[in-house]
DNA sequence: TCTCCGATTAGAC
DNA sequence: CTAACGGTCTAATCGGAGA
C-alpha cells in the first residue's frame, strides 16, 4: 500500500555551479570570463573547471601534465585547490540554505539536499534559494526537485544542462508520458549510483537510457546487479527508498594521508609527514568525539614509475585502549614508519588510517591506567587554536623535515577568508 | 555448512 | 631541461579460514 503523503513528497538537491573554480571567483571576479580550472593535491589532476574550460575540451580528472599544451594555447589559468577557502564557503552556502528548511541533508562540500514537502510556490522559492546565494556569498547553484533523492538529482542534472530552465527543474511538475520521454532521453550513465561500469554492463542488457532502467525487469536486474541498483530503479519509479540523514553519521574509519611534493628517501621527513597526518586524523577523531582502538600506517613508492624499485609496506596495531590523542598514537606512527622504511626506495606518499572506532562516550576505561586528563585538556587546546588560526599552526614537532615533502601547490590562492593578511588591499 | 573477516570492487565527489 | 596522474569514505560482494 502506498502512503499517500509519500506521493508528494518535494525533495530538493541544491547544487553549487563548478564549485571550488566559482569559489576562486568571487574573490577575483577579473576571472569571470576566463577559462580556468582547479587543480588537486599536489597540483596533479583537474577537479573543477569553468564553463569556458569544459568548452575548450578539459575533462574531469585529467592530469594536468595532459592538459598543459592546451591550457598554454588557450589561456586557460590554472589554481591550486585552496580547501580552506571552499570549506569557508561551502559552510556559508550551506547555512543560507538551511533558512529554507528546517530538514537539510549536507551530501557534499558542494551539494544539499532539502526536504521541501508541503510548500507551495516550489519554483518561486527555488528561485529565492538561488538569489540568495548569490546575493550572500556570490556563488552560483542549480536546483532540482523530485520526489526522492535520486530523481531530485536527476532534476538537478536537467536544470544544470539546459539553459531554458534557468537552473531550475521540478520534476513533479511533469505529466506521466512528459516523464517517459524525458527519461528516454538521458542515459543511464547520469543516474546517481550508476558509475562507468554499471553503464557498460547495463548496455549489454540493452538498458542504455533511464527509462530503460526504470522499465526493466526488477527479479534480473538484482539477480545481476545487486540490491543497490534495485533501490536506484525503485527510486526512479518515484517510490523512496533513501532517506535523508540530517545528522551525519560519525565516520567508522578516519584517514589521513598525502603524495609528496617530491619523491622522500629520508626516514626523518617520511616520520615529520606521518605526524601531520596522525595529527590530522586525530582532530577529525576528537571533532566526531570518538576514539579508535586500531591505527594502521603505511608507505607508497610511485606507482606511476614501475621502472623504480616498488615497495608498498602497511602496518597495522590494536591500541592497548582506545585513544583520540595526538601525542599517544604518534609514538606508534613514529615507531611504525621506523619499522617499516626500508633504505633504497624512493617514497611517494605515506598515510595512516585510524579504525575500530567508537564513541568516547561509551568507552571502556582501564581501572589500572588512569592519567589520560591532562592530555585531553591539552589536546583540546591544541584543536581550539588549530581551529581558529588554521590547521598546522600547531604541530606536534617537526624538526624542518616539512619542505622535503611538502606538497607541491604552485598556482595557490591566498587564504582570502581565513587569513588577514590575504585580505585584498583597499 | 555457517559465519566471520579481509580484500576487492564500485560508486560519489 | 624533464617528468609529471587526488584523497576520503561507504556499502556490497566474494572467497578462504575456521568453527
Amino acid at each position: 500500500m502506498q502512503n499517500p503523503k509519500q506521493k508528494s513528497r518535494q525533495l530538493a538537491l541544491v547544487d553549487c555551479n563548478n564549485f571550488y573554480v566559482s569559489c576562486e571567483r568571487v574573490f577575483r571576479p577579473d576571472l569571470i570570463n576566463t577559462p580556468i580550472v582547479a587543480l588537486s593535491n599536489n597540483d596533479g589532476c583537474v577537479i573543477s573547471r569553468s564553463n569556458e574550460a569544459k568548452a575548450l575540451g578539459v575533462k574531469m580528472g585529467q592530469p594536468w601534465f595532459e592538459v598543459k599544451a592546451l591550457a598554454e594555447e588557450h589561456g586557460i589559468l590554472a589554481l591550486s585547490s585552496n580547501y580552506a577557502l571552499y570549506a569557508d564557503m561551502s559552510n556559508r552556502v550551506m547555512s543560507i540554505l538551511h533558512e529554507f528548511t528546517p530538514h537539510q541533508e549536507v551530501y557534499s562540500i558542494d551539494e544539499s539536499f532539502l526536504e521541501l514537502t508541503g510548500i507551495q510556490n516550489l519554483k518561486s522559492i527555488s528561485y529565492q534559494i538561488k538569489q540568495k546565494v548569490m546575493k550572500c556569498t556570490g556563488i552560483p547553484v542549480c536546483v532540482g526537485i523530485g520526489p526522492t533523492k535520486t530523481l531530485a538529482k536527476l532534476a538537478n542534472h536537467i536544470a544544470k544542462k539546459h539553459p531554458r530552465s534557468k537552473g531550475v527543474f521540478n520534476f513533479n511538475d511533469l505529466n506521466e508520458s512528459q516523464k517517459d520521454s524525458l527519461l528516454g532521453k538521458i542515459s543511464v550513465g547520469e543516474v546517481w549510483g550508476i558509475g562507468r561500469r554499471l553503464s557498460q554492463r547495463l548496455a549489454s542488457y540493452n538498458v542504455v537510457t533511464v527509462q530503460d532502467l526504470k522499465l526493466a525487469h526488477t527479479a534480473t536486474l538484482r539477480a545481476q546487479f545487486g540490491v543497490v541498483i534495485e533501490k536506484t530503479q525503485r527510486e526512479l519509479c518515484e517510490h523512496s527508498c533513501i532517506e535523508l540523514t540530517e545528522v551525519e553519521p560519525a565516520k567508522k574509519q578516519i584517514v589521513s594521508s598525502r603524495s609528496f611534493g617530491q619523491m622522500v628517501t629520508d626516514l626523518n621527513a617520511l616520520k615529520d609527514a606521518v605526524s601531520l597526518f596522525t595529527a590530522n586524523a586525530c582532530q577529525k577523531l576528537r571533532a566526531q568525539n570518538s576514539h579508535a582502538s586500531m591505527i594502521q600506517v603505511f608507505l607508497c613508492t610511485n606507482r606511476f614509475r614501475p621502472e623504480l624499485p616498488q615497495y608498498n609496506p602497511c602496518i597495522s596495531v590494536p591500541l592497548p585502549q582506545p585513544s583520540n590523542d595526538t601525542v599517544h598514537i604518534n609514538r606508534w606512527a613514529d615507531y611504525l614508519v621506523g619499522k617499516m622504511f626500508k633504505e633504497g626506495y624512493q617514497y611517494k606518499k605515506a598515510g595512516i588510517m585510524l579504525s575500530e572506532i567508537s564513541a568516547s562516550t561509551h568507552r571502556q576505561m582501564d581501572m589500572w591506567e588512569p592519567q589520560e586528563q591532562a592530555d585531553t585538556n591539552l589536546m583540546r587546546t591544541l584543536d581550539a587554536i588549530n581551529t581558529r588560526y588554521g590547521r598546522g599552526t600547531v604541530t606536534v614537532s617537526t624538526q624542518g623535515a616539512y619542505k622535503s615533502w611538502q606538497m607541491k601547490q604552485e598556482r595557490k590562492s591566498p587564504n582570502y577568508t581565513t587569513d588577514w593578511s590575504s585580505a585584498p588591499e583597499a
